[in-house]
RNA sequence: GCCGACGUAGCUCAAUCGGUAGAGCGGCGGUUUUGUAAACCGCUGGUUGCGGGUUCAAGUCCCUUCGUCGGCUCCA
């Protein structure tokens, strides 16, 4: 039940994840965690009894609550009371404004306002100091139980209130908090008095827009983010982090690497890769298309528009039609650009009666789509309008369904591997409560799914009732190295499409059956994926995906022969080399290539010449000293071969 | 789409009360021929996102529009 004070688990607004049939989205829904639940923490304590003490850190602090309740001050506790603190600040400020709900979250806490005028930065540094003021005084929180009656007379002018009262069930405990002259109606708990936040581990960050609610058809409001820390050491660790999510953004990266664009004039949300973004693109594509015919899948091609008459059947007009681009017309028919590729499949699928002794069939193709996104949400490479999804379609009997969901399990995590991402975290998604398909398809579907992660030995998370409509789903999320997670890869059925195109095989007892139909995107977009792969190596990409391996570096115009002989001999190698030629001299040379990421800087000079071998240093900083060429090429080459991701 | 902030040279940024746009980096040219993160000198570069308005005068004020950024909402 949402919406008092403190209660809600929003994730951190720096937190990215998308559903990766779509397009990139830079903000991820974290499922609500009921572990930062105070009711839920509250019960845990209960069950800990009087013992609890002896299994805790000393310097813990306990606050008794209701009913004797012994409660340790936690950190979500201080960043709630914090941002009660804010919003007795805000009301000092502006004595008529509206207060709607603010809870703490997993950075700090935030506050929603409804105020006369909008808030600017100097607002938020008036807001600052009045807080610290409070803090200062050691005002107490005082817990009130109230009626309800008693609650509506104490919140008649605070509209939003009265509405959170009005829908607290009956019998519910009504609570206020109080300090200061400042009233909120709240759960709790709070700390002891305003004192326990420290002022220096303090910071407001932003204001933001936020709908009441969380709907857009209610008030807007405005929202202040704040982030609070047990101390300052804690408070700049964390404002560290965020700097350095700032050097990763692969927007910036992007531009300093020159390895993609976007062009507003020409469309937003539309990529433009260079030459050494799609380098790597090209080694990944070649990577993938590798992968993909050794586990099993052939791969398909498919244009980029159909008529209206396919999308009728397939039901994205009737579903989705705001996402699709305008229709063209063409002979006088209505052409649109395809929002995914599965129609396009199922009609290769019809081209033939199939066998059961076809099935399965895993059908692959890296199939550029176009979506409308409403213009707020674009988001660099994150969230686009036009992205290639590595898609993929399976289609077999109720039969196989358990050994292909598992086989695209592995087949999925073996892939992330191999790029260099270790961590992943996988969801399971179950039936909604406005689906379509029998329920017994619904539970195989599931069965097998929950069958292949316990095979596989992963810890998942369930989300009840949060598969799509038309199918349960296993969800991947990647762990990028700043430790935040990214939704990439989904595996899902779909019990709609083989319904709406009658897709059938005739079984061995020679009738028609209904085939299971399996849509599974693994990086998910590769906009997205390399986005996600720019942040996660900082743009320092591994030797194997490295648009440019070496910089050769000579150190005057006379070893540029040289220079040129090597340049040769590594492409001989495959691999990819670049002379600086530049009039620079070579520390700016080696400057340069240090900024570029490049992996391996080979300086040359007299002596290198004269024994063909070849200075390396690397972007680490670290100088290997001189080598010789071959030895160089074998090192590098083993590299390649293996894919190494953390070597060089 | 909504709320807010922003949009000046390829990039990062400056320009007082409205007085007619400037720096560094980059690029180009020259000198230098260099041993592990920036040699020196010069040149080049902008109808201040687009359109309209106010004003003697607009980068600066107002409106519109496009886009970007931070959120919200959405996300097959």
């Amino acid at each position: 039940m949402p919406g008092r004070c403190g209660r809600d688990c929003k994730p951190h607004p720096s937190r990215r994840s998308e559903n990766p049939l779509r397009a990139g989205s830079p903000v991820n829904k974290e499922p609500r965690n009921p572990r930062y639940g105070h009711r839920a923490q509250r019960n845990r304590l209960r069950s800990l009894g009087g013992t609890a003490t002896t299994s805790r850190p000393k310097r813990e602090v306990f606050v008794s609550f209701a009913g004797g309740i012994m409660e340790p001050i936690t950190l979500e506790m201080l960043r709630h009371s914090a941002s009660h603190v804010m919003a007795a600040s805000v009301m000092k400020l502006f004595p008529g404004a509206k207060l709607a709900i603010g809870p703490a979250i997993d950075t700090g806490f935030y506050y929603d306002f409804d105020l006369p005028r909008n808030l600017t930065n100097e607002d938020l540094a008036k807001i600052t100091e009045l807080m610290r003021d409070e803090i200062k005084v050691r005002h107490k929180f005082e817990r009130r139980e109230i009626s309800r009656n008693e609650a509506l007379e104490i919140f008649a002018d605070q509209p939003y209130k009265l509405e959170l009262i009005n829908e607290l069930p009956e019998g519910e405990t009504i609570s206020l908090y109080q300090h200061d002259g400042f009233v909120d109606l709240c759960r709790g708990p709070h700390v002891p008095h305003t004192g326990y936040i420290k002022a220096n581990a303090l910071q407001l960050l932003s204001i933001a827009g936020a709908y009441w609610r969380g709907d857009e058809k209610r008030p807007m409001l405005q929202r202040i983010y704040g982030t609070l820390w047990n101390n300052k050491e804690e408070l700049e660790a964390y404002l560290q982090h965020l700097e350095e999510i700032e050097r990763r953004d692969h927007r910036r990266l992007g531009r300093e690497l020159d390895l993609f664009s976007l062009h507003e004039d020409a469309g937003p949300g539309l990529v433009y890769w260079h030459p050494k973004g799609a380098r790597i693109r090209s080694i990944v594509e070649d990577f993938w298309r590798k992968q993909h015919y050794a586990g099993g899948y052939d791969l398909v091609y498919t244009p980029h528009i159909g008529r209206s008459t396919l999308w009728e059947t397939s039901g994205h007009l009737v579903t989705y039609r705001d996402g699709m681009y305008s229709p063209m017309d063409i002979d006088g028919q209505d052409y649109y650009i395809k929002p995914m590729n599965c129609p396009f499949h199922i009609l290769i699928y019809q081209t033939q009666t199939r066998s059961y002794r076809d099935l399965p069939l895993r059908w692959a193709e890296l199939g550029t789509v176009y979506r409308y996104e409403r213009s707020g949400v674009l988001h660099g490479l994150l969230r686009v309008r036009g992205f290639t999804q590595d898609d993929a379609h399976i289609v077999c009997t109720p039969e196989q369904i358990e050994d292909e969901v598992l086989a695209v399990l592995r087949f999925s995590l073996r892939m992330w591997q191999s790029l260099g991402f270790t961590k992943i975290k996988p969801y399971l998604s179950t039936r909604p409560e406005k689906s379509l398909g029998e329920q017994a398809q619904w539970d195989q579907a599931i069965a097998s799914l929950r069958t292949a992660l316990e095979a596989e030995g992963l810890e998942y998370e369930v989300d009840e009732g949060g598969g799509a409509f038309y199918g349960p789903k296993i969800d991947l999320k990647v762990m990028d190295a700043l430790g935040r997670e990214w939704q990439m890869t989904t595996i899902q059925f779909d019990f709609n499409e083989p319904e709406r195109f009658d897709m059938s095989y005739v079984g061995a007892d020679g009738k028609n059956h209904r085939p299971y139909m399996v849509h599974r995107a693994l990086l998910g977009s590769l906009e997205r994926f390399f986005g996600v792969l720019i942040e996660h190596y900082a743009g320092a990409f591994p030797l194997w995906l490295s648009p440019v391996q070496a910089k050769i570096i000579p150190i005057a115009d006379r070893h540029h022969d040289y220079a040129q002989q090597i340049a040769r001999a590594l492409a001989a190698a495959e691999l990819r080399a670049e002379v600086d030629a530049s009039g620079e001299r070579m520390n700016a040379k080696i400057r340069t290539a240090q900024l570029n990421k490049i992996p391996y800087m080979l300086v040359i000079g007299d002596r290198e010449a004269d024994t063909r071998s070849v200075s390396v240093r690397l972007r680490s900083g670290e100088d290997l000293g001189a080598m010789v060429l071959d030895d160089f090429i074998a090192r590098a080459t083993s590299l390649v071969a293996q894919r190494n991701n953390t070597e060089l």
